[in-house]
DNA sequence: TCTATCATGTAACCAGTTACATGATTTT
DNA sequence: AAAATCATGTAACTGGTTACATGATAGA
């Protein structure tokens, strides 16, 4: 039941085979589309990672050209739809992505795991400015639902935006908490930050 | 102050830079550590890719090669020490990842922008499915963080572990939550999600 | 009409991964 | 002493990014 490695691995192709279920279009209009429509918030876009992800899914034969379309005076364009077999994997993947957690590596949790190679005092004035910047994406999520919401767009198209927002409240909370415990004096926090070249940053027995 | 764009971006450098703030290893050895130390779970760790990180950060003047040695009848090694702009770098990088949040795409959240292609009934199951995944993970964390501290590790060496407890918990409560939101009629979530193929999937004027 | 921006794509480069190679040590 | 595994690294491949190219439309 687990590790089925995806033939093509990139999330762009997602999109793609998501939207090519509305029906055939030609790679730029798909990026448009996903621009537009503000998916490109969620996965990451690069308008030439497109047309790589467009052939990767034409060679592995999830979608396929079907005309070439003169449009007035504009260079041909080639329109893609989607195969049988490029809708019967969108649905495995999705249910894959969404039916387990995947293990990540955000880059906070990186620097977290090497936080110590930083003094505690510098950590605790990171964290402020940290808090802010949590603050202001907080509130920049928060006008892209109203926004949306105000364009008559339904709920669920925003669900990933509450996802961000619900993250991101604990992130919060995580670093308030954590700023608090390099101050306490009775966590012992700061006495496992000594700076004795011995032992910081590598615990190496663990 | 934004968008200092790294010489080496890779997080694996990060961490080469930090253990050899310990002293000069040679690439193994900070592999080995990484696995032995834990951080293999917080930084994607490929055995390859390590030579390929430190061969840029030599390049980059960040890491700097020291002696060979040849150490019983073993392939000789090559150990590399950190240089004084490596250790610039290496505090102006965490700084940076510590001090403000980044943008960054899971693949959770791809996945959530693109449900609507999934009926309804099935996101609910497959959201029960994830809720299970994320309380065997949630043990997993515990038990790692539990055997490491009996161990004798400071919680500060363990604070990523707590990080990712509260973002998972964040994220059992969301899940809990959208699912009750699509299985109740009051929310109207169920009606956006007709699979009129004119509207399904991609909400154009958003 | 000159310039800027949009539309559409290609190509060259670099990073990261998988796979291969080989001598040393340990287990059976 | 054969088999397995560890230690250590190289090489080849592929995916993704940045940068380049070029005709069309629109604004000044």
């Amino acid at each position: 039941m687990a590790e089925e490695r995806r033939v093509v691995g990139n999330l762009l192709a997602l999109a793609v085979l998501a939207y090519l279920t509305q029906g055939p279009m030609h790679p730029y209009e798909l990026g448009r589309t996903l621009q537009h429509n503000g998916d490109a918030r969620s996965i990451k876009y690069r308008h030439a990672s497109l047309y790589m992800v467009v052939d990767q899914l034409t060679r592995a034969g999830l979608v396929e050209p079907t005309e070439s379309v003169k449009d007035g005076a504009r260079p041909e364009r080639t329109v893609y739809a989607l195969t049988e077999a490029g809708r019967v994997e969108l649905t495995a993947w999705l249910r894959d992505l969404l039916g387990r957690p995947h293990h990540e590596h955000p880059q906070f949790v990186a620097a977290l795991s090497l936080v110590a190679a930083l003094p505690p005092d510098d950590v605790v004035e990171l964290l402020g400015h940290r808090l802010d910047g949590l603050a202001e994406q907080r509130s920049e999520i928060e006008s892209v639902i109203a926004q949306a919401a105000g364009a008559g767009v339904p709920a669920l198209f925003l669900v990933e935006e509450e996802y961000r927002l619900a993250v991101l409240d604990a992130e919060v909370v995580f670093c308030r908490r954590f700023r608090e415990r390099i101050i306490d004096p009775t966590t012992g926090w700061r006495a496992a930050w000594t700076h004795d070249p011995a032992t910081a940053v590598v615990e190496v027995t663990r």
